[in-house]
DNA sequence: ACCTATTGATAAAC
DNA sequence: TGTTTATCAATAGGT
């Protein structure tokens, strides 16, 4: 049944209106939409002969602008149009930017720490099924990754000490059958594998 | 042959990127592409969480205008960017002010992505088998308190259905045997558990 | 302002 | 980052 989408869409796929939440996804569309608009300003400024000026900043805090006349000139023009505020004030001006600025950024500080409790599995009672199952996933993924680079590590140990037991057979001289580095690297892999309880497949009580 | 078309192109013909000028024409496009230019910069301010500023001036004058956060915070930010800093300004102190309570919240912020990241399983290159496996238990906690939210959702669904169905056999009278509404719900439940893929204990693959 | 044929923009995948 | 491709969006020209 149709999901009653209240989306918005573009290309291949249809996006949400909404922050997009892959930092990778969202630089790429970032890049790309920002040419888009960027473009769209200059032709409105072109064929219309329209006074255009346009600033975008990245989340990152890199500046794109583009005027079709002169930033100041024009943004000159709006102050004298809209500014019905004594925004001119200086002390008032950076004042308040700066308290923006910084209640953004306690913004963000708030959704990070709902985003870690969500990670944590807690607070999550107002979120529904669909986040919920979009949460476990991430989990799942986030799982399977520290056990992959748990793996790696014991295997990359297991190699070492493997060169080191080969390389002083070498230095010895072959004392009798060459299984005795392997045994013994057996041996180290497996101790490892079990002081560390390595995955805890038993379950889930830790 | 082809002209050589040096133009620009759009919707049922090519247009040439100049100035339009049928003054008409002018105007209705000149209507269309500013809305759709507003439209563009709200989208990408949304979708790439980006600070946008756009002023536009049609030819007679006329003052469009979108600001995803303040206008005059973010010229101001312009300026900044753009505009030489003056260490000798007697605001200076201030500023620094400022900007070491700014920095201490990026500090935060820096701290909760990275610990998001790992808990994504990203970046975790650095981290030593201890550090991972706590990860993994708490990544492990998650999962399993989420799964028990969901748990909890589907049963309250089905209990709520029940009953709902229990009322309208009341309601309408006992048909035939009171088994009905037993098995819609069960029917439901189970459409639910299968549609949602509820726990996906077939593997990590998401 | 509404309607479509066309071209434009762009999400996804590589 | 750049290229390609499938899709949906924007919009020119007309009514």
């Amino acid at each position: 049944m149709d999901d009653g989408w209240v989306l918005k869409e573009m290309g291949r796929g249809k996006v949400e209106l909404k922050r997009i939440e892959n930092p990778t996804n969202r630089q790429v569309t970032f890049s790309k939409r920002r040419n888009g608009l960027l473009k769209k300003a200059f032709e409105l400024s072109i064929l219309c002969d329209a006074e255009v000026a346009l600033l975008i900043f990245s989340s990152s805090g890199k500046v794109y602008q583009f005027a079709s006349h002169d930033m100041d000139r024009t943004v000159a023009k709006y102050r004298r149009e809209v500014g019905l505020l004594d925004s001119s004030n200086p002390q008032f001006r950076t004042m308040e930017f700066w308290r923006s600025e910084i209640d953004e950024l306690k913004r963000s500080i708030n959704t990070l720490e709902a985003r870690l409790k969500h990670l944590s599995g807690e607070d999550i009672l107002a979120l529904g099924m669909r986040d919920l199952k979009q949460l476990e996933r991430q989990l799942k993924i986030g799982v399977e990754r520290v056990r992959s680079r748990k793996r790696r590590i014991v295997s990359d140990h297991a190699t070492l000490l493997k060169r080191r037991v080969k390389l002083k057979e070498l230095q010895d001289g072959n004392i009798s059958s060459g299984l005795v580095g392997e045994n013994a690297c057996t041996m180290f892999h497996q101790r490892i594998v079990h002081e560390e309880d390595f995955h805890n497949e038993t379950g889930l009580p830790l």
